[in-house]
DNA sequence: TTTAGATCAAGAATAATTCTAAAAAAGGAT
DNA sequence: ATCCTTTTTTAGAATTATTCTTGATCTAAA
């Protein structure tokens, strides 16, 4: 059976750490709220919305950890700041040079194995990153517009 | 007939920027020396081999010149400071995570076009971007020895 | 040779992130 | 409930890669 992720966190999925109010409130946000790869600094931003008291650097040590026990994943575009994303399953993410938006793309089963990449035998393969950059459909419309 | 790039800069090749000592140099080292994706600290530290008086200033502007006509690809790795490499054909990279190197992996021509992702109709594709994590073969062979 | 623009160099500034140290919170045992 | 230990949070300092600034230097063309 397919086990489908309930964006619930609990001190099981947190591998025995503590389930405390700004790991929620973190979580929360980027679950909750529109699923637009948010940096620490706009999770922050968020987050205060539900828990004034919270800091950045709080945010920034919620984020590492919800990221080591995989309950985010951590993306990053070039050299920009690091944005967050609940969407745990296998995904490319495609950047929009236009409106810097990022989305997420479903990946194809094969792309995950080492068998479609050209890897030197012996390698062992831990982890696919794929991201795309482009201009979205939104912003290829209103460019017409003009 | 396939352009077979010469691995020499011209002032053609820099689309008539100069063709200054300081860019060949920097060009040089990604060149000429192991093809080991070096940083822009460690591009400083071999450039100053053949030029002493040369500033890291100086190697990062030649790098963001050099990436933007075209000559060479910046490389980013998580957040890690971003490295440099001259081939231009279309590859991705595998980071070994025991020894820090990164290779060029060749990537078949399917993966560069839009028909194996799932984008949104309407996406503009420029440019695509993988990155895998894992042992490489020799860090493979030396932790089975232990 | 003069001149305008390009490039370089050194150091200051920036920005995202990490580190540090002390305060607060959370469990567990008594 | 109270004490004790460990975890977590917080605020601010520190770090690090990179970019910016400014004046000096170089270059190509007039």
């Amino acid at each position: 059976m397919g086990e489908t992720p309930k964006h619930t966190l609990s001190s099981e999925s947190l591998g025995g750490l503590r389930l405390t109010k700004q790991r929620q409130v973190v979580y929360e946000v980027l679950v909750d709220e529109k699923r637009d790869h948010p940096t620490a600094s706009e999770v922050f931003e968020r987050a205060k919305d539900k828990m004034p008291s919270i800091s950045l650097a709080t945010v920034y040590n919620c984020l590492e950890t919800l990221t080591q026990v995989g309950a985010i994943k951590q993306v990053n575009l070039d050299r920009e700041a690091s944005r967050y994303c609940p969407n745990l399953n296998p995904h490319a993410h495609f950047y929009c040079t236009e409106c810097d938006g990022v989305v997420d793309i479903q990946l194809a089963p094969e792309h995950c194995a080492e068998s479609p990449w050209a890897l030197p035998a012996g390698t062992q393969l831990k982890e696919i990153d794929v991201t795309m950059k482009g201009v979205c459909p939104d912003c290829q419309a209103n460019s017409k517009q003009n």
